[in-house]
DNA sequence: ACTATATTTCAATGGTTTCTGAATAGAGTG
DNA sequence: CACTCTATTCAGAAACCATTGAAATATAGT
């Protein structure tokens, strides 16, 4: 991969991080780090990629908290050194179970909280809107959390996903 | 459902709107649309929300191109009136596809197109690794298409759901 | 304890998105 | 056709978010 294509994929991966739900530039230093083989220190990230140290601070602390990258020491360096979680599949775990809590969760529980409080009677019509809403996120929710429950368990359910929807 | 509760549920249905990746006024004009009973007009929507004229009118607009508002006439009025989708099921299909065609699709686009241009034999690791996601997203991305691919299906689809997440 | 280097924080800046309100277009009516 | 009421457009204003850079903090080695 030379640096042409580097490059073109560090931008692809940055703009498609609206897709994570992430920013550009936490996308970008994910797109270097899934790229480099060995670990790289924060000041090749910043100045590779033209953004400034803070930012670049800022951005390795949100990736470690998403727990997509970890931080790694190289012994007789006292830099820190990043690198992407080397599992795909825990990887990509992370960022949905992110999004999952982030937006879904939240949602939902609105969602509860306002039918719990609703008069039934009042109007039946838009009660029983509401609530085939409620319904059908409840069982997503469920679905989802099964799906990242565990590694293994998910592989399966990959596989299931294969033969239900082959083409 | 009294004022207090209905506010309650137009503001947390207006900040959920980014899992729809609707923004806020559009989410709430929605959610005030989902809890009427009649179809209102747009003078009417723009009063009770505190939303100017001229927003109102584009969001109408882009929420009818996404397909979860309807636009009526009432004979001897000269007016325009809007009402939700009354089919609970196809509205949640229009936003799960609007999604996917907006962000989903882009990106798994951008990841194989990159694949495709990327030297295999440079750094293998890497395009193990990039190509597992692609793997993965390919087929979600099938299991996604033959969710929303027809209503009747898709029930059939949320009852095996069911089954297979209880709890 | 001191120095040199690495990291984090945060106020200020710059850029993008969203919203408003006035101007414009359009549709129905006498 | 002139009038009235409604809908749409769009330039500028406001709100929002990402990024910078300098200052503050932390840490390792001497």
């Amino acid at each position: 991969m030379d640096a042409e294509e580097l490059n073109r994929f560090i931008e692809s991966w940055g703009s498609m991080g609206i897709l994570w739900g992430i920013n550009r530039s936490m996308a970008r230093i994910h797109a270097y780090l899934l790229v480099s083989e060995e670990p790289v220190d924060s000041e090749r990230i910043s100045s590779y990629l033209n953004i400034s140290r803070g930012n670049t601070s800022m951005c390795l602390k949100e990736l470690r908290n998403w727990g997509v990258i970890q931080r790694v020491n190289i012994s007789g360096d006292r830099r820190d050194f990043y690198m992407a979680e080397p599992d795909t599949w825990k990887m990509l775990y992370r960022i949905a179970i992110g999004r999952k809590s982030r937006e879904f969760d939240p949602a939902l529980h609105a969602l509860r909280h306002l039918l719990s409080e609703t008069d039934t009677g009042k109007s039946r019509k838009v009660h029983e809107r509401l609530t085939q809403v409620e319904e059908i996120l409840t069982t997503l929710d469920h679905f989802i959390d099964r799906f990242l429950e565990s590694e293994e368990k998910s592989k399966t359910i990959l596989s299931f996903f294969r033969n239900f929807a082959p083409k």
